[in-house]
DNA sequence: ATGAATGCAAACCTTTTGCAACTAA
DNA sequence: TTAGTTGCAAAAGGTTTGCATTCAT
């Protein structure tokens, strides 16, 4: 976290871009987390520790942080982005409930290769794919409205 | 086609529910199409042709499609919902650009064994999953302005 | 000093919804 | 006749943007 936080820095210097208290909250925020969230998540989070931050700038600079390379952003569940920070070396790859927009994790070596095969038929950078599988949950199935 | 039409009066009959000149408009127009369309696509289509039909009723009725089963709707691309008629027998899954929006289509026996591995490991439908692959198209990796 | 970043509110885009008018059954 | 359907326009939900102000360098 600390090696990201210098990738961050140098990002932002080498582009000629300033560091902001902003900035490094968001970014401190974005690792403090560790499931999925969205920026209305990630705002709500900052002004209940009593940070100053306006959902624009959340908005903004978390697409900094992916142009960055330190997170990914998804359109998971139904309408929204999902950000999660990179994890070095694991990675996994996302189930989510059509229904519910529940979004469950899940490591496969095997597609993986699959995929890579996929994106190279096509065209498409076999390094920088994700991968989404979208069905019914249980619980959704089970009909609850629980989830 | 014919066989979908039946299936979709027959849906209609059994549900108490209307069969309506914009309906069977609607109908003949996402079979008429051999890709994949978004709701706005739709509408201009028809428009095109002289029907008449509002936005609403083709959101309204491209759902009822789906409920249906003969549509399959899905968040491709960047922020809308695309919409196909299924084919039936020959599944196939779809390869996304992150960056302009590109739709490609693949079959891959391979994945499908393990994607139904991965659901019923999370308690998620292995029957009734689809699957998405983001990454970036050979236009968009060169920097070509033209996806 | 000055160009970049922020906050605010308005704009945007796609999809949904309330309601009065219409129409298939 | 009457309950389901339509069209319109307004609302909704998430994200982006214009602009005046503030701030990092």
């Amino acid at each position: 976290m600390h090696q990201e936080r210098q990738q961050f820095l140098k990002f932002l210097r080498d582009r000629g871009q300033r560091v902001t208290a902003e900035r490094l909250a968001l970014f401190d925020e974005v690792y403090a987390q560790h499931q999925h969230l969205d920026a209305e998540a990630l705002l709500s989070a900052m002004k209940e520790k009593g940070l100053k931050i306006s959902r624009a700038t959340v908005y903004r600079n978390l697409d900094l942080l992916v142009d960055c390379g330190l997170v990914r952003k998804q359109r998971l569940g139904r309408n929204r982005f999902l950000y999660e920070h990179v994890h070095p070396g694991q990675r996994h790859d996302h189930l989510v409930c059509r229904r519910c927009g529940k979004v469950a994790e899940f490591v496969s070596g095997g597609i993986g290769a699959l995929q890579a095969e996929i994106c190279r038929a096509h065209g498409f950078d076999p390094t920088e794919f994700s991968l989404q599988i979208s069905s019914i949950c249980r619980d959704c199935r089970a009909g609850r409205r629980s989830c």
